[in-house]
Formats: structure tokens, C-alpha cells, sequence
DNA sequence: AACAATTAAATTGCACACAATTAAATTGTT
DNA sequence: AACAATTTAATTGTGTGCAATTTAATTGTT
């Protein structure tokens, strides 16, 4: 237990501010008994950005009738439709658990039709409905709306999301 | 409008028309109708993000039979023991309606007490239990192996924290 | 063909998030 | 002192997330 692995000697980076009122201090990845009470900064600050970005879209999607998650769903639809609740799933990364009763609100509302696949029974085919397919233009103001909230440039917006992503990536394997 | 009906001959093919699988592209940031689609690839990745975060932490946490966000409050109270409710939700950034059952489990686990304040009767102090400062020590493990499957080096989490504070900065105002 | 293994969804149960409302205690104003 | 406004938590109701289990359909093996 001395340093962590890659590549980390003393952090070269600039200790920021730290408050102390709230969790915003620097990072340490030793293995040190403090490190527990900042460890997860990194984690915790993507989990309260991801919380209060649901919180940003509620009111811009309560025009629409949507969750965040069943405008996600709507996103996914509008762009390839027809497709089965385990394709879905491998898009939005979430199974059926949490899809199912979402996929049966959103066929209440008579925004899509959750079919069955005559080659597979097994399967539900996602078929939009009228309805479903119009839903995409009352959408279109919303992404505007956002990013004005977001205010950040496209590099920052850009790097965080490649960032994101590697860590998805490296935290699915 | 009229696009398509559940008999529709087109059907038979998805119209998959890039070979995006995921939802992996670039994000546009005008106001074109197509924005929809990509827009939210930032949130959308920050937020399967810090779904995959959740989900890695459970194992390691299991140990410690606390959840995710009963880990992050109990953190809290080992920097800062004695706060009240309102205090805690200011740090972790979730109010009472989150907090209360949350903290209630905590203390049917007896890892605190949940007292009032002899100067003020509405407020709530939270205070640790022996056994949930003896948590602590078996805690210190989670953080190495949490970075062990995070994977990514210091100055990328560094910059992925930074760009997630300032997010959450620009959304709470 | 028989049947075990696999697969796709659904179901169950628990724990968040959070808006909206409520209850109780405190503070401010007169 | 009286009482309206404010503040702190708790409560209620809806909608996720996700592990674990179940159901039903399909596939693989013999």
C-alpha cells in the first residue's frame, strides 16, 4: 500500500481551494486513512452534476409530460424505431427491471406501442405511435434550453463527455 | 406527420442510418432540429456514468452493508460529526424528503442517532454511534479499490471533477 | 422428438430523488 | 403578549435503478 499505480507520484497538478464548507477540496489516491473522506469527490461531484442536470430538464420537460429518463427512451425512438426492449436497453444501459413499467407509462400516454415480434415471442417490439413521432418537434426547443443552462463552451462540454465516457468504459469491464 | 403505422411496409429494416450503436457521436450545439437526438450525449454520458459508479460501488460497499449514498452521509459524518439535517443536505446536495427514511436506516443500523437540538426542537443532530465510527476503519479499504476499477489517472479525474463542479455551479444558479 | 440450456421480459423488493404538502417550533413585528 | 412569517423536518406520491427471481419462448444436444 504506497502509492496508487499509474503513474502517481505527487499529484503536479495545483491544490485548488478548498472550502471545506463544501466537499471541494483536491484529491489524494494514496492508500492513507484520509483518504476516504475525499476519495470519492470525483465520484460524488459526477453524481450530484448527474443529479442536478434531472433536476435542470424536469421543467423543460414537463411541457412535454416526460421524465428525463422517458425523454431519453423518446430519443432513442425517434431515432431508430421498431426496435426491442433488450436493443434498447444496450443503448440507455439499463435493463428491464427499469424499462418495463417506464415502456408501459409511455403506452399510456398512446406514445408508442409495445408489440410483440412475430419471429420471437419472446420479444417486444418498440413502435411509436402517431402521437410518439409528433412528440419530436414539441421536443426540438428543449436541447436550446438546456444548453443555456449548462453555459459552458463546446471544448468543455466536449472533454467532459470524453471523460465520461472513459469511465464508463473502463467501469464495464 | 403520418409516418409510419405498426403495418407499415417499411418496417422490416430499422432505419439505422450511422453506425452509431451507442450513443457515441459529437455533439452539435445549434438550434437545428437535429440538436434533439445528440444534444444530450453530455448528460446522458454523465449520467450512465454515475449510474456505473452506483452499480461498482455496491459489491465493495455490501461489506460495509451501506448503500452508495448511506456511505457518502456516513462519510460526512466522520469529517463533521453532530450536524444537523439541513447542514448534511447542504453538503451532500439532497433535502429531507431523501435524507429522512435514509437516516432512519442508519439508525435502526445504529451507526447514529438522530437527537434534537435542546436549543432548537425542530432541528435534528446527527450523531455517530460508536459502531458507526468503528465503520470507519473498515471503510479505508473501499477507496483503493474503487480507483483500482476507475482506472483513469489523477489528472483526468481531476479535470472530470473540475468540470463537474463547475456544471453543477452553473445549474444552481 | 425429448429435454436441458439459454434467452427476453416481466416481476418483486428495496433504496433512492424530488416536488409538493404538512406539522411543529422559532423568529419578527407590532 | 399576540400572531404572522419563516424555518426545520417529516410525509406523501411518483418515478427511477437494479439485484434477484420468475415466466415463457427458443435453441442446442443427443
Amino acid at each position: 500500500m504506497t502509492k496508487k499505480q499509474p503513474g502517481s507520484t505527487e499529484d503536479s497538478k495545483p491544490q485548488q481551494q478548498q472550502t471545506s464548507d463544501d466537499l471541494t477540496q483536491e484529491i489524494p489516491f494514496e492508500c492513507t486513512p484520509e483518504a476516504l473522506q475525499l476519495d470519492n469527490q470525483i465520484c460524488f461531484a459526477l453524481y450530484s452534476a448527474s443529479n442536478a442536470i434531472t433536476r435542470t430538464y424536469r421543467p423543460l420537460l414537463d411541457q412535454l409530460d416526460l421524465t428525463y429518463l422517458q425523454y431519453i427512451v423518446m430519443m432513442v425512438l425517434w431515432q431508430e424505431d421498431n426496435i426491442s426492449v433488450k436493443s434498447l436497453g444496450e443503448k440507455v444501459r439499463l435493463d428491464s427491471g427499469t424499462l418495463t413499467p417506464l415502456l408501459k407509462r409511455l403506452e399510456a400516454k398512446e406514445l408508442l406501442i409495445r408489440g410483440r415480434s412475430p419471429d420471437d415471442e419472446r420479444v417486444r417490439v418498440l413502435t411509436l405511435t402517431d402521437a410518439g413521432h409528433e412528440l419530436k418537434q414539441q421536443a426540438t426547443i428543449v436541447p436550446q434550453q438546456m444548453m443555456r443552462q449548462v453555459q459552458m463552451s463546446p471544448e468543455e462540454l466536449q472533454q467532459l463527455k470524453g471523460l465520461c465516457d472513459q469511465l464508463l468504459k473502463n467501469l464495464s469491464d
